[in-house]
DNA sequence: TCCTAAAATTTCGTTTACCTAAATATTAGC
DNA sequence: GCTAATATTTAGGTAAACGAAATTTTAGGA
């Protein structure tokens, strides 16, 4: 089978298992994986602007808007206009968003482990490389 | 770093790059891609019963007999009692739907051409062996 | 055999994430 | 200083998903 044929067909079942992943690895989490995604961004670059947090999780403006919003209520970020720009919205973390980030992570990791560790060494070592191996490639497609 | 630490970063980084070819790969199609899904699994199968579809698309039954509701209404499968166990119901695909599944599998094969061709030949190969192996070794967590 | 419990699905009401379009505020260019 | 462009928010709407209750069929025990 051609390259092309082949990696249509993986990518199904990667996703699926990927899925599968996720649900068992945010097990138990209040907030949505894209609310965590979002909280995670910003806890990760220190503050972010609005329109990159759509960019990064593929959303629309109005849609990242209203996640922030409710990231906000829940004590977890904070707004502030951009001073450069005034027209931008800069978002950032809370002391308490930045404790839950470092717990979720905590878990998370754990929850890994528990999942992973049902694999051989040898599988871990190989499924590290192939991530690897996709995250970089993928990278340039972007 | 720790190989679980590791792929708890990475796993993010490769779900987000996933998430924009899939957007970029079934751009145009009419159906979700869980209807995609749904109807993909049928015509692989031959037929497949409501359950078995629920579980494979990792969501509730009443979400999944809504799915079928909507690909009944579409004229792409259609809904019969299992004789052997009454309580079940099987889908099957119509003539319809079939023909619907070969259109769009050519269209997604060729959008993966246009994006893939983006890589080199190298990396064609590298990221063809990283999803074999990534399906091999998911398929084993399930 | 009949009755109750279990299994498989469907229906119903609701929630929520997301979108588009319109409204608002700020900046930049002519 | 006026107009167009940029960045966000609000409002209104759609659709996917869920849980719980209702329905139908099967299975098992008295």
């Amino acid at each position: 089978m051609e390259k092309i044929e082949q990696i249509a067909q993986l990518y199904p079942v990667i996703m699926r298992v990927m899925g599968r992943i996720r649900s068992i690895v945010h097990e138990g989490m209040d907030l949505t994986y894209n609310q965590y995604k979002m909280l995670l961004t910003i806890y990760d670059k220190g503050s972010c602007p609005l329109n990159l947090l759509a960019r990064e999780l593929q959303i629309a403006m109005s849609s990242a808007s209203e996640m922030v919003d409710k990231l906000v209520n829940l004590g977890f970020v904070y707004r502030a206009v951009d001073e450069e720009n005034r027209r931008q919205v800069v978002i950032f973390t809370t002391e308490k968003g930045e404790e839950l980030i470092r717990e979720l992570r905590r878990g998370i990791v754990e929850n890994y482990r528990a999942l992973l560790n049902k694999l051989t060494d040898h599988d871990q070592e190989r499924l590290v490389k192939a991530f690897a191996t996709l995250a970089e490639i993928l990278g340039k497609l972007e």
